[in-house]
DNA sequence: GAGCTTACCGGTAATCATTACCAACTACCA
DNA sequence: TGGTAGTTGGTAATGATTACCGGTAAGCTC
């Protein structure tokens, strides 16, 4: 049986955080704003949550330079397979797409004769607000 | 000035044995691989050599689906930007390039007005042998 | 080769993100 | 309202990576 899922104030609150901050953010991210917001969350729950987010499907990792993890809710558009472009300044992030890619990928992986392939495919770069703000 | 490198027994094991392995492995594997060949290696200068070789541009870095630093030796043909399908299984690594990936990549960051583009791109999947070996 | 200077070594302690534990708590159902 | 089982959150444990620092040895000069 598949254990049922409660719905708890904690959960919502961590989605939401995630949800409304529109780009990548770390645990730990999340973890302050919620304490920032008065509401007394573990951080051992946030994880938790961001975890079960990421099996949903609905949450994509990614890991920076320094290897720590950083969520985004993608719930919305998030059944099809997309990628991002991420402001290595302010976090804002674009979901993006391209045929040309994924064909590319499954060629190369084709050529050298590799199966179950998969990617990763992230763009960082500054977005127009951050290049505008510090010129 | 700049500081004048020393060459040690100890930087070289390092970079051999990455070298000499072909695939991406992690600070902790390569110092696996130097004790069991008998040598007395510190962690602290497998990673500090792994981090120069990192800055001198001849080793690449990926971080695995832990989040795992894990290093490759790209150095012989290094100077040209490339990416890497890499065998989940064993690490084995093909170098890649593509040109499509590449203007792309460069596009769609034109399209969204981001500056300083950078991208990371990475195939996984299970090469060959392994997938012969285990069915 | 001997002596010097100083980068380099390597063992250990410290840092940090993430996970494991577990007793107290509460959502959900009857 | 009561009972059951999933959830919470503080704390301890883990694991990778970094900071320290006294001891070692590479490269240079004579
Ligand atoms: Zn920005
Ligand atoms: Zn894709
Ligand atoms: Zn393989
Ligand atoms: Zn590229």
């Amino acid at each position: 049986m598949t254990t049922k899922q409660r719905s708890t104030k904690q959960g919502a609150a961590v989605r939401d955080a995630l949800r409304t901050s529109g780009g990548f953010r770390s645990a730990q991210d999340v973890y302050a704003v919620l304490r920032g917001d008065g509401g007394s969350v573990g951080l051992s729950t946030v994880y938790r949550h961001l975890q079960s987010l990421v099996d949903e499907g609905v949450v994509d990792v990614i890991h920076n330079a320094d290897g720590e993890a950083t969520y985004r809710y993608c719930g919305d558009t998030g059944d099809h397979h997309h990628h991002h472009l991420v402001c290595r300044r302010c976090g804002r992030t674009e979901e993006i797409e391209g045929r040309a890619v994924e064909r590319w990928a499954g060629e190369v992986a084709a050529q050298h004769g590799y199966a179950q392939v998969d990617h990763t495919v992230e763009l960082f770069g500054v977005c127009p607000s951050c290049t505008r703000r510090r010129r």
